[in-house]
DNA sequence: GGATAAGCGAGACGGTACGTCTCGTCTTGTG
DNA sequence: CACAAGACGAGACGTACCGTCTCGCTTATCC
């Protein structure tokens, strides 16, 4: 069954008008920063209507939040590997990656940066991305303790903060890379912390 | 000898208008929150001409980071403890307390959140607050390994992250209170990854 | 069928403000003088956007020649009288009562005070007003030459000169009034030049 | 006897001062046109202080009239001539000059153009030069009258207005040259009106 | 000849208005 | 009935000058 095209009419919205205003969006604001990102300018560069806009979405954060979570479900879709290591390695190397490439990442950041300056804003973007993001998140460790590589009393949800804190902090704070010594660094310390000592990263040691 | 109380002459700018900008920006954004702070609800509120505050600042932010900086400056004035456990517990104690106050935690969200909209003022951030910041996290590691209770091999930057991310993260994204039970767990793996495990925390467990 | 009134549509301009502009341009103009019409306040005053001002006008000075033509159109009509002497008479009292009475000729003061200021206001001003008016001036002359009452070779745009001019003068520089005697004397002046002499105003003498 | 120069003492005003106001107001006026003529701007392109501005003058008016009135009664000086032709032709020749010179002209505008918008300036540019200028321009016909040129009961005052008013017309309002035939034509027509006609125009005719 | 006081250059100050930008709402045809 | 178009009221932006003020320096006169 074929995608309906329409402009205007009395069937429902237009997906092309939706497609072109994300669009839109993520390219002023990798173009020109979150400032450059105005409703007046993603209607003019998207060919489309202000009050378009404005009948789906609140404002130009939540716009960029559709194009973040339609990034966010496609890039980090869950994986398996065969150790705790491994697994928390490429894992946490995806979400590294994720966060810093340039349209998800810019997206990202923004995102974060509103969400301090709009408490409410911040709360959807908990409900909307944190939350699923934090089931990924902890996937591995539930696996681990599945397999008795974990002991069963792990308090996951801190080990997780202990794993992802150090990185949000490296992409929204120091931005410093976050490479792939560092989510080794990263992962021994806990495998160690838990006396599952020397993971063997990559590089022998 | 008494301050020089002035209103505007060659010899520099008025100390009176100083303050009253830096209170009155720090008070809108505690009631209004960042959108709620704007250079003429500044002005208007501390009751100084527009052009003065261009005159000495450039934006909104750059008012923000000064009233921060003096905050910081006199909140986290280093103090020394005698274990490492208690001096990193002490430290990360005072350091979540700061970022979560209602008037220097506010401010430091706000800053925080504007510099992943604005490189250059993340740039300036990071000189004018994380680099001190950092100076003085790493300060009781650099004086476990003089006492040689850590190892003098340890990559303190790195340690730095891995003690501090996980509070950042619980700040600036998920919201989670860093209540001392965290700050505990926090500190406790941290020794563990250095085999120095069994800090006992304050309350046995 | 009645006027359409709206507010801001695809169709152009909204009546309402218009006319709320021009009124409010008139009424601080009258009660505050020039200095007392800002775009500001007029926008205030008319309980207007600034940016529908800008919209539609490029300054306050524009918005004051528009409620000037307004009046002129309204008040300076032609009409006709049977002689020469009369039908000077007659214009001129109109002209002259109409640049000192309050409204527009308050109006018309601020805009030739203006264009002593801003020579191409002073342009525009020479064409959308002075032209049509030297057409008013010199209709009484061309049908008293069609009449035979002037030779045929009369420079009339001098003669208008000379009938207007000390009109301006007085308005313009010495703030003198323009009475009726004034104007007697300046139509008899400008008969005896033409030996059509003794053209018998008003009181004999 | 030398002039005194000083910068700053017990005993009145600083003459370089003084000239350097009146000429850098002058100059902004003939460079920017009135609107580029700012007391900011004055003090900065004649190197003086805001303030010695402010001390000697009210506003930018001010010190455009000091200049005016230094340079009409340097212009205007009386001349006269044997026969009231004459004489009228030359006085109205050098007031149509003075009128529309570069500076002179400039500043003449610019000052009747302010007296539009600015009554209380009216009356004291009327005090300060039109009263004189007045003196000056009845100056021929007193003569005349008392050669027995004129009658003696003319209404003098009148008379000026005839002259001069065309003149002042064409100069703020048609912004049409006030050319030797338009003089000429003017003076014709004011002593025709007087039954003194065919004064012999320079040309014959 | 040291104190005094007015005029000066400098420039910060509290203000007002400028002209621009973007917001979010609205009204009106069109398809 | 969603859409493109775009005028509208609102209000903050950053700039330009306003007129006032304090300051420290430079003289000329006076004690």
């Amino acid at each position: 069954m074929a995608e309906q095209r329409h402009h205007g009419n009395r069937h429902g919205r237009s997906e092309d008008a939706r497609r072109a205003v994300l669009q839109a969006a993520d390219d002023l604001l990798v173009e020109k920063g979150f400032a450059g990102v105005t409703i007046e300018g993603v209607a003019s560069a998207a060919g489309v209507a202000k009050q378009t806009i404005y009948r789906w979405w609140g404002s130009k954060t939540d716009i960029l939040l559709d194009t973040f979570l339609e990034d966010a479900a496609r890039d980090l879709a869950p994986q398996e590997h065969e150790t705790l290591a491994e697994d928390l390695r490429a894992h946490l190397r995806r979400l590294a990656d994720f966060l810093t490439t340039n349209d998800a990442g810019a997206v990202f950041k923004a995102l974060i940066g509103h969400a301090q300056h709009d408490a409410a804003f911040g709360e959807r973007l908990r409900t909307q991305y944190l939350e699923e993001q934090r089931q990924r998140d902890r996937a591995p460790l539930d696996r681990a303790i599945e397999r008795g590589e974990l002991p069963a009393d792990v308090d996951v949800p801190a080990a997780v903060d202990l794993l992802v804190g150090p990185i949000y902090h490296r992409v929204l704070m120091t931005g410093d890379p976050v490479d792939d010594r560092f989510i080794d660094m990263l992962v021994e310390h806990f495998l160690l912390s838990y006396e599952l000592g020397h993971s063997e990263p990559r590089g022998s040691s």
